[in-house]
RNA sequence: GGUGCCAUAGCUCAGUAGGUAGAGCACAGGACUGAAAAUCCUGGUGUCCUUGGUUCGAUCCCGAGUGGCACCA
């Protein structure tokens, strides 16, 4: 079989967050001397820094950095706008370099980029507005109903008890009139390789970091800057550990301390969520985020092949 | 010192007309193709403070002890 030129390698490095990717990351591109794709949902927005730990501006200045506050809480991006960017920026810089390095915890983001993403028509926001509406007035089972008739594949490949998804799938066919099933399965494989590392460590450790790092960035002013994007609470991008626990906060209905505590919970738990998502990666290299020097040598096994 | 109330999961608490227990949070596992730091699903945590008594059987009733809280001195 003939296998299809590929342009570059692209090295991404996951791990749960605050278990050091993006430390590690600076190294590595340092190493080969090449540039930094973010993968991470939040970092992209501009309005928030402390919160979604953008690296140091010593790091940034090192390395090239892409994707980093790169729009607006108000013109949020999604999964598939990242995925198609990044591949567009990806051929500009294997036009430079063999490798590009990706560092981030998004894990959608990561397969938008690697796997691809199937191009679904963007669905009209007042349809999802009307759809979401019914939703909160308990009118779910309607929706199903409607889902099965509809897109009955589609209904048949979804956790229907997610309204999300219940959503996602009456959104898309509303709009554009045929169902999102009919539209999946002609995604765009990926032109360069690729190879992964997922950072491992255990869960003490994990944990015990997070909470430095929350303590951390409410003495870097985490409540400054929440404040000043409190007036677009209701957007997506600021649906965001680390920004709703203090608004609640400045709502009064918790005070400064539980709101500390649970931004930690629900870092912890987000961790949780971003290690069950990458034990799917089952072609990825796992390795401790402290053997440093085993991790060098990994990536240049890799980088050699 | 006296009186009253309380003691049940890691935490906050519910409960059992006496048949060894349950919610929320925490914790753990999972799903996830355009909101993904989102959204959704699943799971169990236990000397029911100690000790004597009543009873076929006590976490529950009675006595004593210990600890906590409140009030009175």
């Amino acid at each position: 079989m003939m296998e299809t030129k590929k342009k570059g390698l692209l090295l991404t490095i996951t791990g749960p967050t605050a278990s050091g990717k993006t430390a590690l990351a600076v190294e590595i591109a340092k190493e080969l001397q090449t540039a930094i794709i973010s993968c991470d949902s939040r970092q992209v927005y501009r309005e928030m820094c402390i919160g979604t730990a953008v690296p140091e501006a010593e790091f940034l200045d090192a390395v090239k950095h892409h994707f980093i506050q790169t729009t607006s809480i108000q013109e949020p991006i999604n999964a598939n706008d990242f995925g198609l960017s990044v591949r567009d920026k990806l051929d500009e810089l294997f036009q430079e370099h063999n490798t590009v390095v990706m560092v981030g915890g998004s894990g959608l983001y990561i397969d938008s980029v690697l796997k691809g993403i199937d191009d679904i028509p963007s669905p009209d926001p007042n349809v999802r507005c009307e759809i979401q509406r019914k939703i909160d007035e308990g009118r779910i089972d309607e929706l199903r109903a409607e889902l099965f008739r509809v897109d009955p594949i589609y209904y048949n490949s979804i956790d229907i008890q997610n309204p999300r998804r219940v959503l996602r799938g009456l959104e898309v066919y509303e709009t554009t009139g045929v169902p999102l099933s009919s539209y999946l399965g002609n995604k765009q494989n990926r032109d360069f390789a690729s190879a992964m590392i997922v950072l491992e460590l255990d869960r003490g450790k994990l944990y015990s970091k997070i909470n430095q790092r929350v303590d951390h960035m409410m003495e870097q002013g985490l409540i400054k800057e929440a404040e000043s994007v409190y007036e677009h609470r209701n957007l997506t991008s600021l649906q965001t550990v680390g920004y709703q626990e203090l608004f609640e906060y400045f709502d009064g209905t918790i005070n400064l301390n539980e709101a500390i505590e649970k931004i930690k919970n629900n870092t912890r738990q987000y961790a949780r969520k971003q290690e069950t998502w990458f034990r799917r990666y089952d072609e990825a290299f796992r390795i401790s985020a402290l053997e440093k020097s085993r991790i060098m040598k990994l990536i240049k096994e890799i980088c050699w092949k």
